[in-house]
DNA sequence: GAGGAATGCGGACCATTGGTCCGGATAATG
DNA sequence: CATTATCCGGACCAATGGTCCGCATTCCTC
């Protein structure tokens, strides 16, 4: 693999910083990529080229932006990591989560509507499903834990955390998760 | 209000009819509103004018297949309708919702698509969510009930209902949803 | 059944937008 | 500075949700 040229490093950051604040300026409204190619100041062509499609533009921000929970959750010996226990493990795990959604509400809801095709095929959400069902599986055997752990991800819809924020904020988000989860997963 | 004339009546017809085909056929791949009219034998304006829209379309389409429903729980003295006991109230309404959802999949895929904008704002679901949040409430009083009504009927998403479905069927569904309530709602 | 008003029809038309393409520009290399 | 590989940009394309208006159909009244 040959080094990225320093003008299309320049421009991929560009586009990611253009795409944060049309998310920013715009919350839960829908934009056009001629708009990021515009506020990055560069080709439409170039957007496409370095990211494929729009799904591929969300997919990779939302990537970046979950980096640091990835690796919490991958290094052993922290809070959320490998070898503790799973119960706190999960909590936890969904704790970062809602305080991920709180602060990128409308990154959530872009990326989640530009994955409707096949979200399952999003590295980022196989990713947290993943994780979230070694641990179901671990803590309640029972249950069918690949279906729960979509149905504790769906909790971070980016519209439904959006109308919860609305009323209550992150607080109240983050409680009503834990609870939900407290509630399935028994005592 | 004026009687609805012949041919408006006929048209409105062939077009839910046409889209319910498609449906059908094309599965989970979106299809436009042009072949909903041809299939329908009408022109595309006429599509329009009755829907509003596309999601008026498929909103429509919901209702339609969800008044059966909608009416068992408003029957007082049915098992469903009020009056029984809450929580098999909640139970049987989540049962229900599996064996629509099983055998309306493509429907409630495309409907879930088109709403994405704001899915509160259909009708149906605000219906579901409002019946969902009373319950919960009357159940479990120390949780968020809107919040778990959310959560519940995150559960019959389309992806969602179709993977499950994809390996277990209708009865994997259905068994998956009713663990997941009790467990939320305890013993 | 005839006449007229009201309503509905249909498909040409529009604007937006995701995505493609290629001639020309730019950067790495030596 | 020359060479070459890579990248850029915006014109272009196709699909599609939605609009519009001259014409057809239906309905009501007499």
């Amino acid at each position: 693999m040959v080094r990225e040229r320093a003008d299309a490093a320049r421009n991929r950051l560009a586009v990611l910083r253009a795409t944060e604040e049309l998310l920013a300026e715009h919350g839960p409204e829908r934009f056009s990529l001629d708009q990021v190619a515009a506020r990055a100041g560069v080709g439409k062509g170039t957007v496409f080229r370095r990211f494929g499609s729009r799904a591929g533009l969300f997919q990779e921000l939302l990537a970046e932006r979950a980096a640091r929970l990835a690796e919490a959750v991958a290094t052993p010996g922290t809070a959320l990591g490998p070898g503790a226990p799973p119960r706190s493990r999960l909590l936890g795990f969904l704790g970062e989560l809602a305080e991920l959604a709180g602060r990128n509400v409308a990154l959530f809801a872009a990326h989640e509507r530009v994955c409707a095709e096949d979200r399952y095929a999003d590295p980022t959400y196989v990713r947290w499903h993943g994780h979230l069902t070694a641990l179901v599986a671990e803590i309640r055997p029972d249950l069918d834990a690949g279906f729960a752990a979509h149905a504790l991800l769906a909790l971070f819809d980016g519209d439904l955390v959006r109308h919860v924020m609305a009323d209550g904020g992150v607080e109240r988000l983050r409680r009503s998760v834990r609870d939900l989860a407290v509630a399935l997963l028994g005592p």
